[in-house]
DNA sequence: GACCCGATTGTCT
DNA sequence: GACAATCGGGTCA
């Protein structure tokens, strides 16, 4: 497939990165903090190279609250590390999740406890990615949490490193002819998009988060959003009943980066 | 096999 | 806001 080969191809080879962060975040989220000897119970030390790589402790939780937990409702958002094959590292914070619950959940790949050979790793242990193709030519990612069938799709990422790479996958990799310059907000505000800046496909289903050389979740350093957090309903899943209005779907309210935001939703959840 | 649908995205009006 | 793109997976005969 010719998008297999473009992220195969991304693998190799990636500019020269040289961009800084974007200067909207301090609009938002204020002024950073440094970790110092903040801990939780959930970071851990890997001597080989990630020092501060969330390990599998943190995935094994119900999917709501891991949906939360993405975002920093306890803390501070988490941050998505990618590594490409030459080593450069593409950073995100996680800003937008979809909770699936599993068998019960009517929008669930997992619903009516289907396992199939896509779905398997919706039931395999937490932190294992989900990945799959949707439309004939996009890809979603998903975490598995605690609960059988039950996930985490990540929807959106604040873009925190390796901007101009992302800038490059997601030109490369993305439909269209016309070859604009994509803003900032436009390379990770989808689930689909977060996977073509990253250069994830298929080749990342059922990779284990808390494992991989290629991809793992760091402790955000960002000052805390517990007080920001909106809960809206899911998208895309119009046909799942009265499970389309449950409010699954979690995102940092006011972040430029949230895909779809939910006006009512945000009223409902004010601050 | 045949057929239908989709946890999306980008373009056009 | 409408709609096309594009194909793997699920379902059914």
């Amino acid at each position: 497939m010719r998008q297999k080969k473009k992220l195969a191809e991304a693998e190799q080879q990636s500019p020269t990165d040289t961009d800084q962060m974007p200067s909207s975040k301090k609009a938002y989220l204020g002024p950073r903090l440094t970790l110092g000897s903040q801990r939780s119970i959930y970071f851990c030390q890997n001597p080989k190279d990630h020092s501060a790589r969330l390990g599998s402790e943190f995935f094994d939780q119900p999917a709501v609250s891991l949906a939360r937990a993405f975002l920093g409702q306890t803390d501070c958002p988490q941050v998505l590390v990618r590594r490409l094959g030459d080593g450069t590292e593409l950073r995100g914070c996680i800003v937008e999740t979809e909770a699936y619950l599993g068998p019960e959940d009517e929008a669930a790949h997992s619903r009516g406890g289907r396992q199939t050979p896509r779905n398997r790793s919706m039931f395999m242990k937490p932190g294992t990615l989900y990945v799959y193709l949707i439309y004939g030519m996009y890809f979603c990612m998903n975490v598995s949490s605690q609960g059988d069938g039950a996930c985490v799709l990540l929807r959106a990422l604040e873009p925190l490193g390796g901007l101009e790479t992302m800038r490059q996958l997601r030109s490369t990799l993305r439909k269209g002819t016309i070859n604009r310059a994509l803003k900032d907000r436009e390379l990770c505000s989808g689930p689909s998009k977060l996977c073509q800046a990253l250069a994830i496909d298929k080749s990342f289903d059922q990779r284990d988060l808390a494992e991989d050389e290629a991809m793992w979740l760091e402790r955000g350093s960002l000052e805390p959003s517990a007080l920001a957090v909106v809960a809206a309903t899911r998208i895309g899943i119009g046909r799942a009943g009265e499970w389309a209005q449950k409010p699954l779907r979690f995102y940092i309210r006011g972040n430029p980066w949230v895909s779809v935001v939910d006006k009512t939703a945000e009223q409902d959840t004010q601050a």
